[in-house]
Parts: structure tokens; C-alpha cells; sequence
DNA sequence: GTTAATGGATACTGCTACTATCCATCACAG
DNA sequence: CTGTGATGGATAGTAGCAGTATCCATTAAC
């Protein structure tokens, strides 16, 4: 198929598709001449994925390209797909200073991690986010909801659970890979959604004309 | 204090509240002449909310505005401040074209919200994204993950009732809408950051050396 | 009484994710 | 075999966001 048909299948403009494939995100296609390319069921699926990964988990377009890069290179670890689709939805931060309430925060989220004996790296991308989230509720005064932290680990520890059940229906490796990457990213999504929807549900029952 | 001080305990520059006092996000101080003013304690908790809506919670600077604005605004129904919120951290989507993946999500969505018996508006942004959501993992071919959806709902409503019990712990009016609205914008940072921590761990238990 | 900071206004910047334009082919209908 | 429209590739332009920078006429503080 030639790019127009990509386009009007994928619903992907044509000049967007372009830049994915001058960014990288999306391999060429086989030139038949020098100025005409066909374009296979592999790139509509691809762009799908794209689109999905920037439309939905708001991922940015040179984070898509490490991850599709991870997910092309053969042989990459498991760990390592894991590792890049977690910095893909994890802002950099630029390392807050180290005040009281941020000194307390990585205590009480360092205890937390070892009462679960979870094993996290140091330098994981989420550590810094959870650390700084704690501390901020408490400079907030919303102790209460730094306090519950077990107990939203326990509810986390479900979709985990839920997500290694679900990764272990698939045997081929490269679609092992694919499906953490998404269910990673898109899991995120689904669970923030799900969560809203609960809430406004919850806030119609508890308070209808408050 | 004035805005030098200000700037001290807040680590936000100077140049960065100037601009958030011309956006409407902080209120101006009080003026003691035409070219001063003095900020409180208010200012500084207002700043300190400011940068976690932002920073922590990814909300782009006009949302924060409207949530501000709405905190502010006195007798505002708890149930638009929460849906302040959550317009805040959904963008809006452009209503894809009615494909048949998405039909088929919408109508896996729908039995779920009845099932469950939520109370749901249909124009609720949330619902957008989930079922999006739903349909992209279809049309990538992750419908385990998609047959989870009730599995997920029910840790899911783990973190409602968490949340509600969480504000009840609070009487006065103004400091429950802020709960609520820190609550569910931060939670999310939150839920989103235990997750990962969690599955990095299980990913090193699971394939330690894939 | 000089130096530094302030409030307020206006202009500029860097980044991201596209769009638009151009052009020399090329496919294909008539 | 000729004219019309699409294509690949390159380069340039754009819109929106979140700040930064600069300027200026005061004013605070030593």
C-alpha cells in the first residue's frame, strides 16, 4: 500500500506520518523507485501502536522512539523494555532539594519498600516521583493520605499481579516484549480512567447536592 | 514578605511567580504603595499547591487556573470541583471516528458502569479515554488486558474508598474541596509511581536475567 | 543619598509536535 | 504518449505552552 492508504486506514495524516518516519518512529518503506515506497501490514501496526502510545499515554514522540527502538532491538531484556517504558511516563525531575519533608518522605517510602521486600533499583524513575509526591502531601497538610500508603500498595500489588497473569498468556518473546510495553503504558491509562469514573460515581452517592 | 522571600521558601524564581500573578494562578499581594506589595502565608501555601498541581501532577498551567478558581470560588458544589479536577488531568480527545473497535468498547464500557452500578454522566471525560483505551487494546491485540476490566475495577474502587474515608477525616468545607481536589490529582501521581515500583520488582523476581 | 529591589508592562526564548511548501519524479487514465 | 495527480525527500514555517528577560519609574534600606 502507498502512503495515502496507510494514511486513510490508520487515520494518521500524511504529512504526520512524514515526520514519524523522518523521527524514526516508523521504518520506510520498501522503495520500489526512487520515489515510490510501499508501505505492509507491520507499518499500520506500528503507527497504531504509535498513536496509541502518544494519544493515549501521552507519551512524548523521543520517548516512543527509545521505546520502539527497545522493542525492535532482538534480545534486549525484559527488564530493560520495562526500564524504558517506565522512563517513557516518568518525567525527569530536576532533583528537588533535600528539605526536611523530602528527607522524611524517602524514610518512610524506603520503609515502606523493605516491609514489601520489593526490590527497586536506587535510581528508578518512579522512586523519585513517590518520594516527592509524599513529601508534597505533607507540606500540603494532607498527611491523611500520605498515612495510607500500605494500603494503596496493597491495591497496586493487584495490577501487578493481574499484569504478569496477563503478560504469561503470551509465549512468542517479541510479543511478550510488546505486551508489557503496552500494558505498562496503556495499563496506566486504564487505571487512571477507571479511578475518575469510580470517583464521580462515588461523589454523586456521597454528596448529590452538596 | 515580598516577592524575593517569597521566592526563598517557595524555590519558585521570581520571573516564574510574576507570571503566575499575571495568569490569575496567584493572587496579588497586598499593596502598601504603588510599587509594593506584600505577600502571606497564604501566598506561600497557594505557590507551594501551584507548583505540585504542576510539577507532580502534570496539570498544564490554564488548568490549574480553572481549579484555583474553583477552590475559591465559596459555595461551589463539591461534585464540579471534582469534575474540575479530573478535566484537568483527562485531556480532551477530538472524539475519534466510530470505528467498529470502538463501538465494541464503548459497549464492554457501558455493561461494566451497570454491572457496578456507577453513576456515571454520559459525557463524563473520563469515559472518553477509557473506552479509547479499551478499543486501542483491542486493535493492538491485547485483549487479555481489556478482559480484565472488572479485575481492575475492583482494586480500583479499593482506592475510592481509601480516598473518601481519607476526606471524611476533615469538617471544614474549604479544606474537604482542597482534599478532594489534591486527593484525586496527586493520588493519581501517586497510585501511578506504587505501580511502577511494583512492577519493576516483580520484573526483577520474574526474569532476573531474561 | 546612593544602591538594590520591586511592581508592572512588554518582548523574547526554547521546546514540542506537527504543517506547509517545493520539487523532481513516477503511476496511470485517456 | 501526454497530461494530471500522487509520491518521496528536503527544508522551512507554525501554534501552543511555560516560562525568561528586559525595561522603567519608583521605593526600601542602609
Amino acid at each position: 500500500m502507498r502512503i495515502a492508504e496507510l494514511s486513510r486506514q490508520s487515520g494518521v495524516p500524511v504529512p504526520t506520518i512524514k515526520y514519524y518516519l523522518r523521527e524514526g518512529l516508523l521504518p520506510a518503506g520498501e522503495l520500489t523507485s526512487p520515489n515510490q515506497a510501499s508501505y505492509g501490514e507491520t507499518h499500520l501496526r506500528r503507527l497504531r501502536l504509535i498513536r496509541a502510545l502518544i494519544d493515549l499515554g501521552q507519551v512524548p514522540v523521543a520517548r516512543v522512539k527509545d521505546i520502539l527502538e527497545g522493542l525492535d532491538s532482538d534480545d534486549l531484556p525484559l527488564h530493560d523494555q520495562i526500564g524504558r517504558a517506565h522512563r517513557a511516563i516518568t518525567p525527569t525531575r530536576p532533583a528537588s532539594a533535600n528539605t526536611e519533608a523530602r528527607t522524611a518522605a524517602a524514610v518512610q517510602v524506603g520503609d515502606l519498600i523493605t516491609r514489601r521486600g520489593w526490590q527497586v533499583e536506587p535510581d528508578a524513575p518512579a522512586l523519585t516521583t513517590l518520594i516527592e509526591t509524599v513529601a508534597a502531601l505533607r507540606t500540603l497538610d494532607q498527611d491523611h493520605l500520605a498515612d495510607y500508603l500500605d494500603a494503596y500498595a496493597d491495591a497496586v500489588e493487584k495490577f501487578t499481579a493481574l499484569e504478569v497473569a496477563s503478560v504469561t498468556t503470551r509465549t512468542d518473546p517479541d510479543q511478550i516484549a510488546e505486551s508489557v510495553v503496552i500494558g505498562t503504558i496503556l495499563g496506566e491509562t486504564l487505571i487512571a480512567a477507571l479511578r475518575l469514573l469510580a470517583q464521580e460515581s462515588i461523589s454523586a452517592h456521597s454528596w448529590p447536592r452538596d
